[in-house]
DNA sequence: GCCAGAAACTTGAATGTTCAACTAATAATA
DNA sequence: TATTATTAGTTGAACATTCAAGTTTCTGGC
């Protein structure tokens, strides 16, 4: 259990506080909007999204978990709650007899692209309005390079 | 509910997913980490060390929220979990009754000392050995700019 | 000083997420 | 080809968070 560790100095600390900041208000500012607009969760919402730019529509379900952010189980949940509302529909992987694939259907394309708009000018205006190009390329490149470490994990 | 927004073009999307990543995952990690080591949750972790930089080891219960990042009513009941555990204690406030302070207990501050090396690891692991002192800055004051965003809303 | 409205919290119910156990199917090993 | 281990997914219970009241106290006209 790693003693002996660097504390984090002042400029450190800043940065660690602003990032954690929004790591605990983004989700709440998304889910708010999604759910005022379009009865949806930001996660259920990244389900659709991720699933409309896939091959077919069609993901597997672990893949699609990956994708999303999420835990298996989590994205379980959310599936049958998404199949119930008739915005996905799941049936068996033909090649691979454990796996589930979820694909999405009309209807749910259709509630995708009802909350899209909003949803993109919410994204717009808490990040693209706050940095120019320059810098949310900057941006994205320091928090991909936080992701890789996240994912290793 | 605004329609013709632009759509985010390329490298907006490349931010965008990374930024939403770290997001999404990050709570997780620290969570796990926490949890193992001083069964605490990343969310209680954080009120007890806002708790120990605090004035007398002590907060309102609205200012807290607001410097943990999370509702009223969230503090509320994790404060109830905290009290329970002898790591805080609450008490009204003196000059207006309407009002509830929360104090670290010293066994707090001893649970918080034992939790704390573990998670400045894990923290300098996940972003500042990610990261030189330059691009730590620059990533800080731009997460900075997002987080005073989401903070108007 | 009263009264309407706002502010600060708390609470219980509804909802969402995690955790641990479970089933079923495939891959690996001998 | 049996046997075991691993992988994929689901499920129900435990736990956490949100949401919508509800209580109490304070503030600002009047």
């Amino acid at each position: 259990m790693s003693d002996d560790v660097a504390w984090l100095d002042d400029a450190e600390m800043e940065t660690w506080l602003a990032l954690i900041g929004v790591v605990m208000r983004l989700p709440n500012a998304l889910d708010e909007q999604l759910r005022r607009d379009a009865r949806l969760s930001h996660f259920e919402y990244g389900v659709l999204a991720v699933l409309e730019r896939a091959e077919d529509r069609t993901k597997r379900m672990s893949d699609l978990a990956y994708l999303c952010n999420g835990s298996l189980s989590r994205l379980s949940h959310v599936a049958r709650r998404l199949e119930d509302a008739g915005l996905i529909e799941r049936f068996a992987c033909p090649t691979d007899g454990r796996a589930t694939l979820a694909k999405l259907t009309p209807h749910g394309m259709d509630v995708l692209a009802k909350a899209a708009p909003g949803h993109v000018a919410l994204v717009r205006e808490l990040i693209f309005d706050a940095l120019d190009k320059e810098e949310a390329a900057q941006f994205g490149a320091l928090a991909r390079r936080i992701l890789n470490r996240l994912e290793e994990s």
